[in-house]
RNA sequence: CGGGGCGUAGCGCAGUCUGGUAGCGCACCUGGUUUGGGACCAGGGGGUCGCAAGUUCGAAUCUUGCCGCCCCGACCA
């Protein structure tokens, strides 16, 4: 992409909505222009890196097994009643009438509708266990917004469901989640804690919140500093084995949340020099609610008496609007964002800072056209801008690395690399250049 | 929803106390000179001062009502 022909508006001040880091870059970066309190439009800088992420997590839903579905984003209000949370529900859930008056809502969550769509379809436990999950806009109407997209009413959500025919197999399904967001998130290029959470009124150990380290976090978290050694999942995962080990290996080390948090277990559980207390943003939440909505709903099945049982549920979100804010959150200095490769909008960005120089330009165009062949997603500053300017927009931007033609590049055929995280500077010849970036790739 | 703050050009702000018909920086347009860390000179365009009503000869400024946005708190991916 030529940045003469893209839709980046970045701005040289910080406007005065913002007030946390990622919000501030979100919006001097051009990623997000903000409609309303809470809602925001996903500009092509953004949207860029919502997709990466999106697919990232898809691709992980994909290889645990889970079929991935689309469910609306409008719902009717009569399942809600059936599972009894259309009252419960507060004035979080944006109710709207449609033009019959018929009762609708804008969902906020969907175990409801895909309880609907599985008694619909699923009749016998061998059939089970039945793992469905969506990509979807959700709505809450948030009694305070806040953060950018870290916090808005309007965000995208990865939200997986899970049918199993009793506690034992819904936990197999869990475990299976569990790990899957392990990989997930390290292949965001980051390091998510899984942490004790809160099971509300249905009780056991099974949830669990994946919290990212980070001083804009909003929870309080309290755990041991080994667990972070435990987070390499490098390892080529088969859903089919029991997947028991690898979780509870996390489940020994000691992680809360201040909701849960017990100073005399953590100072027994943990030695003083692992022990450790910071902020973090919750990026992901993997719950076990039993028989909570297949009992009122009717979702049920024959098991192998043919009596007709409950579905065990269990719901999975991942919130991929959030992570574009918590990712900056957790990867950035004071010139701007440093992407991760894995969600970076672009690999390279190729400046120009000989951009009036026909010979240069003609450079440039076909190194931008051979890293496009190579399959690098490279965004070429082309525009005729002082080179301060360039430079620290490319920053701003945060590309992992930049490419940049200077002074002499045309005199000795060579160009500069600069790695955006380490400032790390080289000088390859433009011939190399290609292949270079390929194997570092 | 309670507490606090803000709303003046695309963005950041001054002007409001003490009423006299709107200004600065950046951005933008034109011409010229520049090009390794947000260039310079000259010229130029752009604002129903959030909306409405009121007070007044006269309102960005005073009064009332409404709307929007941000921050702190209680709740949430």
């Amino acid at each position: 992409m030529k940045l003469s022909n893209y839709f980046l508006p970045v701005l040289k001040e910080t406007p005065a909505d913002a007030e946390i880091i990622s919000h501030k870059f979100m919006l001097r970066a051009g990623m997000i222009s903000q409609s309303s309190s809470g809602i925001y439009s996903w500009l092509p800088l953004g949207l860029r890196v919502l997709k990466k992420i999106e697919n990232i997590v898809r691709e992980e839903q994909n290889a645990a097994g889970v079929n991935e579905i689309l469910m609306p984003t409008i719902q009717p209000a009569d399942i809600w009643k059936e599972s009894g949370r259309y009252d419960d529900y507060g004035k979080e859930m944006l109710r709207i009438n449609d033009r019959q008056d018929r009762e609708m809502l804008y969902g906020p969550t969907n175990e409801e509708q895909v309880a609907d769509i599985f008694r619909r379809s699923i009749k016998s436990y061998k059939e089970l266990p039945s793992l469905l999950y969506h990509i979807q806009w959700k709505f809450r109407d948030e009694l305070r917004p806040r953060f950018g997209v870290m916090r808005g009413r309007e965000f995208l959500m990865k939200d997986a469901y899970s049918f199993d025919l009793d506690e034992d197999t819904s936990r197999v399904s869990y475990n299976k989640f569990f790990v899957c967001y392990l990989k997930t998130f390290e292949r965001l290029g980051l390091r998510a804690i899984p942490i004790a959470a809160e099971t509300g009124p249905i009780g056991g150990d099974m949830s669990h919140e994946f919290v990212i380290i980070s001083e804009t976090g909003e929870s309080d978290i309290f755990y041991d500093k080994r667990i972070l050694d435990l987070l390499d999942v490098d390892q080529e995962l088969d859903y089919t084995k029991d997947l028991r080990s690898i979780v509870s290996s996390y489940q020994a080390l000691y992680a809360a949340a201040d909701d849960k948090y017990s100073k005399d277990e953590f100072e027994k559980k943990v030695p003083i020099e692992f022990q450790n207390n910071s902020k973090g943003i919750e990026v992901g939440h993997i719950f076990n609610f039993s028989t909570k909505y297949s009992e009122p709903m009717k979702a049920n099945v024959l098991n192998s008496n043919g009596k007709a049982v409950s579905v065990h549920m269990g719901s999975y979100g991942i919130g991929i609007s959030r992570l574009v804010g918590a990712i900056i959150e957790a990867s950035h200095d004071e010139n701007g964002i440093i992407w991760p490769e894995a969600v970076a909008p672009f690999t390279v960005g190729l400046v120009n800072l000989k951009s009036r120089d026909t010979e240069a330009i003609a450079v440039c165009e076909n190194i931008y056209n051979t890293l496009n062949q190579a399959g690098i997603e490279v965004l070429y500053d082309d525009k005729d801008d002082s080179p301060g300017a360039k430079f620290s927009r490319m920053d701003l931007i945060g590309l992992p690395k930049q490419i940049i033609f200077g002074n002499n590049s045309l005199k000795d055929q060579m160009i500069e690399i600069k790695d955006r995280k380490t400032s790390h500077t080289e000088k390859v010849k433009i011939s190399d250049l290609a292949g270079k970036l390929i194997t570092s790739k």
